[in-house]
RNA sequence: GCCGGUAUAGCUCAAUGGUAGAGCAACGCAUUUGUAAUGCGUAGGUUGUGGGUUCAAGUCCCUCUGCCGGCUCCA
């Protein structure tokens, strides 16, 4: 048995999956199969929806076909002649795909692209009946493959090349690995991954909740959840502050007029209309804060020795996700962003944007978050007229982007597409406990908004110029990032952070008034101390969830008894009980306030 | 919005179409012991909503809502 990367062997299960699902279902047309993270997927067109039930007679034909060791036949066929074969078998998704191979439009739809012209001839995988268009690399035998270290596991919708007008097809999803233990190991991890998952977190810590008469995707903060979501806010504030920002408050509703001179209203249809009022002004929920925060920059006149104007706020704003696209915290329909807008002259760009990715450093080692990936967004090069603004305009506001985070030295990835209608954009990204990537911090780059305001600031010349605009949020939404918080620290937060810092536990009855008055010493010094009375076991106490992540607890009583990861102060008289709490409360101040 | 799942006690889950249960949590009593689990007891439900099939529905069918995982979207 001959060994190969696991990719390869991941690319030849596609095959071997489809083969396995045209045994069953020999109508089914493909769409393609490549490999992802952990796996790989294909698409397939067939009248019988696939479930779960199917998976263990896919996975045994699978097996089968291993067991067969057929021969995997690789060979190259004139692009005609192939358009040909698959048209006169129905497979009208790869006849799509050599159409657009013969006419050179060869559109990618995958970075697994499919094939690769080698004179005019199309690279082609057989196994068994089971032929497929394919660039490969394969192995060259079914029986190379792992037959233990696969496992089929789920299905979902997905649209012919990703594009929501063209038909639905089935994505039949697996995993694999080159053993059966690796399969195990990775299938422990995700169990393991799913005990950090916020929304279970969310629930077990009291963080949060939703009602289903509120509505999808309006998280309720709970009264512990509501001590993170401030703290994180409060951090941010401190920090901006001392750069300098200037905080500003805004109304929530604003006119459709407002978004409609921002060139937001016609481009989204996410506002979520409010009412429209006696003398017929129509009112949407505000969507997004950068008009509002231009007007303030417009309500009184600027110098040039007044810039860089940052003017910033922690503010919510409310959009009409599609419903399938909420999840927990990480994507909601009123979310609260950390938003600060900078104007500056076009001389001050470069080190606005580098004290803002300095800013961004300094948040991400406060969290510990070292794991993230920054990604420039550019625009769509084929399609300028999505996107404000002339072509030299964005052509240099991209360049400056990528010569900013060069300078930075991070690692990046430049996204066509992606950018905003008014400008390229720098993102951060970070993993949730399943992998999945989430855009926290966003620094967007903006010329064309100035002109639209028509924001103005007299220069050093005695002449009226435009600024440019730097829109920027951190955190991005604070309801966002709390979600992947909850899943990096697994629920366990930082004591500055922690919803409650001190959990005082009183053990014995006769103890109840100085169990008490621990307690509101501890908090007449700030700190977020709860008390927990004793009428149950200390041991319940302890394995309770929210106890048990709590940094500090504090046992009073005669009792001597120890917990994992928890200071225990004891009480063996009042004197020195109460010499022990001080010096334990001036000692939690401290480290509280050295958390940043 | 689309595809596939899914919804039973506060939580985790049981219950061939035939009287809705268990463990944990809560509460009470006992225990003063216990640091992944002290004992006994009590209470807790219009099985998400609304319809249908059936002698009989938690179970089968349809509707709506919520949730989960994808797709698309993400200012």
């Amino acid at each position: 048995m001959k060994k190969y990367p696991i990719e390869t062997a991941r690319h030849t299960l596609a095959h071997v999956m489809a083969y396995a699902v045209k045994q069953l279902y020999p109508d089914v047309k493909f769409g393609i199969g490549p490999v992802v993270d952990n796996g790989f997927y294909y698409d397939l067109d067939l009248d019988h929806p696939l479930n779960e039930e199917d998976f263990p007679k896919i996975e045994k034909l699978m097996q089968e076909i291993i067991a067969k060791k057929i021969d995997v036949e690789h060979r190259y066929i004139p692009v005609e002649e192939a358009l040909k074969e698959a048209e006169n078998e129905g497979q009208k998704y790869k006849a799509e795909l050599l159409e657009d191979i013969k006419s050179g439009k060869r559109m990618a739809i995958t970075d697994e692209d499919i094939e690769q012209q080698k004179d005019g001839k199309i690279s082609f995988y057989t196994i068994g009946e089971f032929t497929d268009l394919c660039k490969g690399p394969h192995v060259e035998n079914t029986g190379d493959l792992p037959k233990d270290g696969f496992k089929l596991t789920k299905v979902a919708g997905a649209y012919w090349r990703g594009d929501e007008k063209n038909p639905q097809m089935q994505r039949l999803y697996a995993v694999a690995f080159s053993s059966k233990k690796e399969l195990g190991d990775y299938l422990v991890m995700l169990a393991e991954a799913e005990k950090r998952d916020h929304k279970k977190l969310g629930k077990e810590l009291g963080l949060f909740a939703f009602s289903p008469l509120v509505g999808s995707g309006l998280p309720l903060f709970l009264s512990k959840g509501e001590m993170i979501f401030h703290e994180l806010g409060k951090y941010m504030r401190e920090e901006k502050e001392a750069l300098g920002y200037k905080f500003v408050h805004i109304p929530h509703i604003a006119k459709t007029d407002l978004y409609e001179k921002s060139g937001h209203f016609g481009k989204y249809d996410s506002m979520m209309p409010v009412m429209t009022d006696q003398d017929g002004n129509k009112f949407v929920m505000k969507a997004m804060n950068c008009p509002h925060h231009f007007e303030i920059y417009n309500s009184e006149p600027h110098s040039y020795r007044d810039l860089p104007y940052r003017i910033a706020e922690n503010t919510t704003v409310y959009r009409n996700e599609k419903s399938g696209e909420l999840s927990g915290l990480v994507r909601v329909k009123a979310l609260t962003q950390d938003d600060t807008h900078h104007f500056v002259r076009h001389d001050q760009i470069k080190s606005e944007i580098e004290m803002i990715l300095g800013l961004t450093d300094k948040v991400y080692q406060t969290f510990n978050l070292t794991d993230y990936s920054v990604q420039i967004s550019i625009r769509d090069p084929k399609h300028p007229e999505k996107y404000f603004g002339d072509d030299e305009v964005w052509k240099k506001s991209e360049e400056i982007l990528v010569e900013a985070v060069k300078k930075w030295g991070r690692p990046y990835v430049v996204e066509e597409g992606e950018a905003a209608f008014y400008g390229p954009k720098i993102d951060v990204m970070v993993k949730d406990s399943i992998g999945r990537k989430w855009q926290l911090t966003t620094v967007q780059l903006d010329f064309n908004q100035p002109e639209n305001f028509h924001m103005r600031y007299v220069g050093e010349d005695g002449q009226e110029h435009a600024p440019a605009v730097l829109h920027v949020a951190i955190l991005g939404a604070i309801e966002r990032f709390m979600g992947i918080l909850i899943e990096h620290y697994a629920g366990a937060f930082p004591l500055w952070l922690a919803p409650v810092q001190v959990a005082v536990i009183n053990i014995s009855e006769n103890q109840q008034a100085w169990s008490e008055a621990v307690v509101h010493k501890l908090k007449h010094a700030g700190i977020r101390a709860e008390l927990h009375n004793q009428n149950e076991t200390l041991g319940k106490k302890i394995r309770n969830a929210e106890v048990q992540k709590t940094p500090y607890l504090f046992v009073i009583g005669d009792k001597e008894v120890e917990a994992k990861s928890v200071a225990v102060r004891k009480r063996k008289d009042g004197d020195q009980g109460v010499i022990l709490i001080e010096t334990a409360v001036a000692q939690l101040k401290e480290e509280i306030d050295q958390k940043k």
